[in-house]
DNA sequence: CATATCTACAACCATTTGGTTGCAGGAAAG
DNA sequence: CTTTCCTGCAACCAAATGGTTGTAGATATG
């Protein structure tokens, strides 16, 4: 499962909508640095910095080729951010059970009239 | 879906982990601020700025009860990330599945030799 | 070689974040 | 009524965020 600090990082990565759409690309296929700024309304360097949260965030990873640096995807990272929010509906679906559970032991037991 | 910026505070909120903790505890059942607060090594009003996150994020509402303010969960938003992960995915898979595609046209029509 | 392209990195700046303390109001308990 | 508890809000502060520009190195291209 994700570690706490790297949940931390995933979550950050995600909560931009440029990160979230350099993401996307990514996932479309490897693309370079300079090649995702153009879509962007913002300079290379901002682009830059925006890649190297996803990085430190392990979403994305970078491979060289020649003069350009490939961005390519890590599936497994966004499934684990998926797997803590399945994680988040279990125990609310646990709590549901809970209460099924009370509501079956009132019935079994059944308040003393 | 999620529109874009309410995407951007959900993922904002939860790449906390006193936040996300907040979100488990309102799970589990509904929890009234300053007994939040007494989990955390913080103060009652840093407590509360999270919980303002969350709710600004429409992870979860408050409701008054008396002098205390019960917080409780909104599971369809927990859902809406989640399906927004969903997708990202199916874009990875459907990538797969171009490859797959290609691979297929290419073995049909094949290099000629 | 000369020039253009892709990247990296530093310095700088405005805004946001995440905490603090202090104060005031409404509800519960003595 | 007085006191205690829960909450809301404002002011303040250090650190992080998200952008900019500028400089420099390495690789392609003419």
């Amino acid at each position: 499962m994700l570690p706490n600090d790297q949940a931390n990082r995933v979550f950050h990565a995600l909560a931009d909508a440029t990160r979230r759409d350099i993401l996307v690309r990514a996932l479309e296929g490897p693309r370079n640095v300079s090649a995702l700024a153009r879509r962007y309304p913002m300079s290379v360097a901002a682009v830059q910095k925006h890649v190297a949260v996803l990085e430190a965030a392990g979403l994305v990873s970078k491979q060289r080729r020649g003069r350009e640096q490939l961005v390519h995807p890590n599936v497994d990272t966004v499934r684990g951010a998926y797997r803590l929010l399945e994680q988040l509906e279990a125990v609310w679906l646990g709590r549901i059970d809970r209460i099924g559970e009370l509501l079956a032991a009132d019935h079994d037991t059944g308040p003393t009239p």
